[in-house]
DNA sequence: ATATCCCAGCGT
DNA sequence: CGCTGGGATATT
């Protein structure tokens, strides 16, 4: 080493998928310091890469002679703030990634070309709303819970649909504001169909360069502008998805999870497999920031944290809206029992109706039309049906490359929802060669078709597929908005707050394909999504109050039962029981391990092998942690790539035990690892 | 991510 | 004995 010219030692960590055994940075030199944090350009076993700056240092001697290589150059001095680096620093040790895998979230794609910011227009209307009392106490809660001997800054805001809970968001947020003009608020939503109606909301309290929006959605160049924006400061309200957790935040101070049950929170695909919820938790914590959960239907999960006092517990009871513009009335909530539907009276007066929409559907659809109501039709499955069948050997068409069923579309081709597959529009039987097929079950496009057999109106449908052409989705909001759609058919996408004051009615066509893949969150996630469908409605003008028509083949199911009953306490206290004797969610905490590889017999090999390690890395743990599998996964088979998957239940607490960390650490990439994964099945 | 090394398995 | 493919390994 050249004693004339100082140097540095570098710590960078190379944005790579280093493997979790080792220390997550190599050491480089450079002839300036630079600071934590840093972006720079790295060289890693004769390639390029970028790397963040964990630190510099000059202790030359303790290295020997190992020679180290140069950094490159330095991209972006403090690209990183420290608050970023110990937020991914949690995020890879809590969901065991790569840390480096984790940092590459932070980064957003820098480009040149620094488009005019585009905002959606939003005169400010600062509208005087009067809160209800228990909306008041819900803010002064938060705003001050040492007065309330709370022990945490954590809420959860629990209220029905129409209940206000935005209205305590903005509250808060305008109190926090005045006191210190200078705050940050973070508000996460589950998906970007949600934004522009939290803009037009926010719209009315903040200016519209004060407010920035972070979804995947948006283009590079402005995703960039946005990004800087949090950082300056000039930002003040960020509207996002779960990604919005690792933006440069400068003064946060309030953080909102508006749908807080929504599973897209997870990230389930990809690594680090966070779930915002808990990261948001975290960044809380780093700024020393208040959290609010807010739903009308919360996690099993997040209510027993409530009901232990690790939350704070904010209840807004129903019909909490006290404003004028809207008189809410309670929602009447008809479960149709679909199999009486094919009945025959004596008589012959009551004929059988062999169509998917119930004789009380019907009734309510033309109630509806007549009275100039809207209805919302709510079908989980998108295209024509949900799979199709061989006419002669009755053998299920299914992907080829996958294990799972064929979708019917409107082109005539038969699609795999998995992975990109379609069928040609003359597809074979794999058992017996035949060509003709029938589709089994139903989707939007059929029930669009059923629906425009029985009625003369306007009708439109949405679900992912078509909503993927650009403006289609925002045409139908405003089509609906203004009334121009009077029958609006759709997917799970329809339910989430869309508020249109004129729905009077609901209608969720098969409530039972909401339980089609078994799995520990399904009942849970049914239970809401029924009830956010049931939420649609209820808005309307006081002479017509809401209708919700459940349809099912099995009305004894009690999420079905729970949710047209709109009763959540003895939903909770149902499942609360099960997961307790199973020691699932909140009473244990699941790692999921899935080995995946195009050879069957390896996976079957390596996941035997890892099994059998687990097993003996248990053995010293006490409470001991139970172990599950190797199992065929419910879809065993995607793209071709076979999977086995193993469970590691822990006995609840925090951290993973380390001799479990040690062997989850030197898995081969052929593993996935997944902490508090959303599907166990 | 990927070049390199090492060795098993095979053919000559 | 030599060639080849697969897997493990290490990366500053």
């Amino acid at each position: 080493m050249n004693q004339d010219t100082k140097k540095f030692i570098i710590d960078v960590i190379p944005l790579a998928r280093l493997p979790l055994s080792r220390s997550q940075f190599f050491s480089y030199v450079y002839d300036k310091e630079i600071p934590a944090g840093s972006l720079v350009s790295i060289p890693l076993f004769r390639r390029t890469i970028q790397g963040i700056v964990l630190g510099s240092r000059s202790d030359f001697e303790r290295l020997g002679n190992f020679k180290l290589k140069n950094v490159f150059s330095v991209q972006a001095e403090n690209f990183l703030t420290e608050k970023q680096l110990e937020l991914a620093q949690f995020i890879s040790d809590y969901y065991v990634s790569p840390l480096g895998i984790s940092l590459k979230h932070f980064i957003p794609k820098i480009v040149k070309e620094r488009k005019g910011i585009r905002n959606q227009e939003s005169g400010i209307r600062n509208k005087n709303i009067t809160l209800t009392r228990e909306q008041q106490e819900a803010v002064e809660k938060i705003l001050s819970p040492k007065n309330y001997k709370l022990k945490t800054t954590n809420y959860l805001l629990h209220g029905p649909a129409s209940s206000g809970k935005t209205e305590v968001y903005l509250e808060a947020i305008a109190r926090i504001r005045k006191e210190n003009p200078e705050a940050q608020f973070l508000v996460l939503l589950p998906e970007l169909t949600l934004t522009p109606q939290a803009l037009e909301r926010y719209g009315e309290k903040f200016k519209p360069e004060e407010i920035v929006v972070l979804t995947s959605k948006i283009s590079k160049g402005l995703f960039y502008t946005q990004w800087e924006k949090i950082r300056s400061g000039e930002a003040k309200i960020i509207i996002g998805t779960r990604m919005s957790v690792f933006a440069p935040f400068k003064n946060l101070k309030l953080i909102v999870i508006d749908e807080e049950q929504d599973i897209s929170f997870k990230q389930w695909d990809m690594n680090p497999r966070y779930d915002a919820r808990t990261v948001a938790e975290k960044l809380a914590e780093i700024f020393q920031a208040p959290l609010i959960l807010g739903t009308a239907t919360p996690r099993i999960e997040t209510y027993f944290k409530a009901k232990n006092k690790e939350y704070g517990l904010l209840e807004l009871p129903k019909l909490a809206l006290q404003d004028t513009r809207y008189k809410i009335q309670d929602t009447n909530v008809e479960v149709v029992d679909m199999r009486k539907e094919k009945w025959t009276s004596f008589d012959g007066k009551k004929k059988a109706n062999y169509s998917f929409l119930s004789t009380s559907l019907q009734n309510e659809i033309s109630y509806a039309l007549r009275n100039k109501l809207q209805t919302i039709l709510f079908i989980n499955h998108q295209g024509m049906s949900s799979f199709s069948t061989c006419s002669k050997c009755k053998a299920v068409l299914t992907c080829p490359k996958c294990d799972r069923a064929l979708v019917y579309s409107k082109s005539g081709e038969y699609k795999c929802l998995h992975c990109a597959y379609k069928s040609g529009i003359f597809p074979k039987c794999k058992q017996c060669g035949g060509s003709e097929f029938k589709n089994v079950g139903i989707g939007t496009h059929s029930v669009e078709r059923e629906v425009r057999k029985f009625f003369q109106a306007n009708i439109a449908s949405i679900d992912t597929a078509s909503s993927k052409k650009p403006g289609y989705q925002q045409k139908i909001y405003d089509d609906f908005s203004q009334r121009k759609i009077d029958i609006l058919i759709g997917t799970q996408m329809i339910t989430k707050n869309w508020d249109f004051p004129n729905v009077g009615l609901v209608g969720v066509i098969t409530a039972d394909s909401l339980f089609s893949m078994p799995d520990f969150l399904t009942d849970e996630q049914a239970f809401s999504h029924i009830m956010q469908a049931i939420g649609r409605t209820g808005r309307t003008g006081s002479r017509f109050p809401g209708k919700a028509i459940v349809q099912t083949f099995d009305p004894s199911k009690s999420a079905i039962q729970a949710a047209s009953e709109m009763d959540y306490a003895s939903f909770y206290k149902k499942i609360i029981s099960q997961r307790e004797d199973l020691s699932l969610p909140p009473f244990g905490k699941l790692i999921k391990l899935v080995c995946q590889h195009t050879d069957i017999l390896k996976v079957e090999k390596e996941s035997a092998k890892i099994f059998e390690e687990l097993k003996t890395a248990v053995a010293e743990i006490s409470p001991k942690p139970r172990l599950l599998g190797p199992l065929d996964p419910l879809i065993s088979n995607v793209r071709g790539r076979r999977k086995k998957q193993i469970i590691i239940k822990l006995p609840k607490q925090k951290e993973i035990p380390r001799e479990i960390r040690r062997t989850l650490e030197k898995l081969s990439s052929d593993w996935i690892i997944d902490v508090d994964p959303i599907q166990i099945a």
